[in-house]
DNA sequence: AGAATACTCCACCAAAAGGTTGAGGCCCTA
DNA sequence: TAGGGCCTCAACCTTTTGGTGGAGTATTCT
């Protein structure tokens, strides 16, 4: 190991960039050279740093971690980013993974693992749990929403009625019921409360 | 400051035990003293290490933490306890303070409040935002969910229809709308679908 | 004992949601 | 240019949900 593996570390929460830096700092074939605390930061950073390995969460203030790892693939294509999240089952992971993520962590992994993934992007291979790979093909194959769906969606879990939602999108009750109908089908659930909780479960959509 | 502050750490992330280690041992008046990735640990280690402090986290393996928090106060009056979260607006946060915790800290938060924290509840103080303890209060006054309301709430986010949960519940579908009823005007929604989310807002209610 | 609270249930009604079928227009791609 | 996907809308029907008012029982607190 001559050179050491340059790492960014993006996270809005303090203490996970210092519980990573001082994990980090233990080791001694990699080093953090950047820290960013939302998204924006996170594309202007890499810009300046070029880090070899770039550990991104994704729930981020300004810009999302997947507009970010969007962001920094279309400038450098080639850039090494492993996704860090506290949440398993999150439809933003595959979003990730499709924007260009070349691994995947839950916060709760150990140190081992973590070190694992770095050394294995970082070395040009991809780390994703066969799990998540799994379910990351069962989705492409299973139905996904269309953009006027998920506008539909994204008000049944804002509790919007099926009105409501017609003079929202300026479109009539019909047409909503329409996209509900589909909706229901590809989620495969029975009413507007199961869209709504199990969207939230697949990370379809968010609180925030 | 003649004696070190002694600190237990709580969290089932590995990174922000990390993190929280590593920020401490940059000051010179505290110390970590034990660290556990669960509920039941905690409580076990408390019984150990008589910690000055403890920070923990709520969302928990095996026990969660206003359990942790109820026991180790029901062993210990004197423990004080600072609670760290992620979620903003959740409701365990309140239950985390009726159990006894003394302080309360987001995970975004910096280094200074952390300390600052930890010093003020350290010298016996509590260390509660003023927003939160707003909330608190009117949570106080405002309406809280009775126990069958909660049974009936919870399967209501569980996408369950109301003839569901009766025979769930073993009660009459007439009773299931009566409980739906007040649900509705104590959390001030117009249907299941927002009671379902505001739940799961306030916290009241978890996916998991 | 009386009041308050929680839990149970009924009836009736209105509104909302869901299921089904069919259909026209638009855009993209094979 | 023909098909496919998406978005739009309509009519019709059934089921579910929510609103209102009333009522009986058990328990607990005052």
């Amino acid at each position: 190991m001559d050179e050491l593996i340059q790492i960014m570390v993006v996270d809005d929460h303090h203490i996970v960039r210092q519980g990573l830096v001082a994990l980090i700092g233990t080791l001694p074939d990699m080093k953090v050279v950047a820290q960013a605390s939302d998204g924006s930061e996170a594309v202007d950073l890499y810009r300046v740093h070029r880090p070899d390995i770039t550990l991104m969460d994704l729930r981020l203030p300004k810009q999302n971690g997947v507009e970010a790892i969007t962001h920094i693939r279309e400038e450098f294509p080639s850039a090494r980013i492993i996704v860090l999240t506290t949440f398993d089952g999150d439809e933003d992971i595959y979003r990730a993974l499709q924007a260009g993520a070349k691994g995947y962590l839950l916060k709760g992994m150990n140190a081992d693992e973590l070190t694992d993934a770095i050394r294995t992007v970082h070395g040009g291979k991809s780390r994703i749990p066969a799990v998540v790979a799994e379910r990351l093909a069962e989705r492409m194959g299973g139905p996904s929403l269309t953009g006027r769906e998920l506008d539909v969606l994204k008000r049944i879990v804002g509790g919007r009625s099926n009105k409501e939602i017609a003079s929202d999108l300026f479109i009539s009750e019909a047409t909503v019921k329409t996209h509900i109908n589909s909706i229901l089908s590809k989620l495969g659930v029975n009413d507007r409360t199961q869209a709504a909780t199990t969207a939230l479960q697949r990370g379809i959509v968010h609180l925030d």
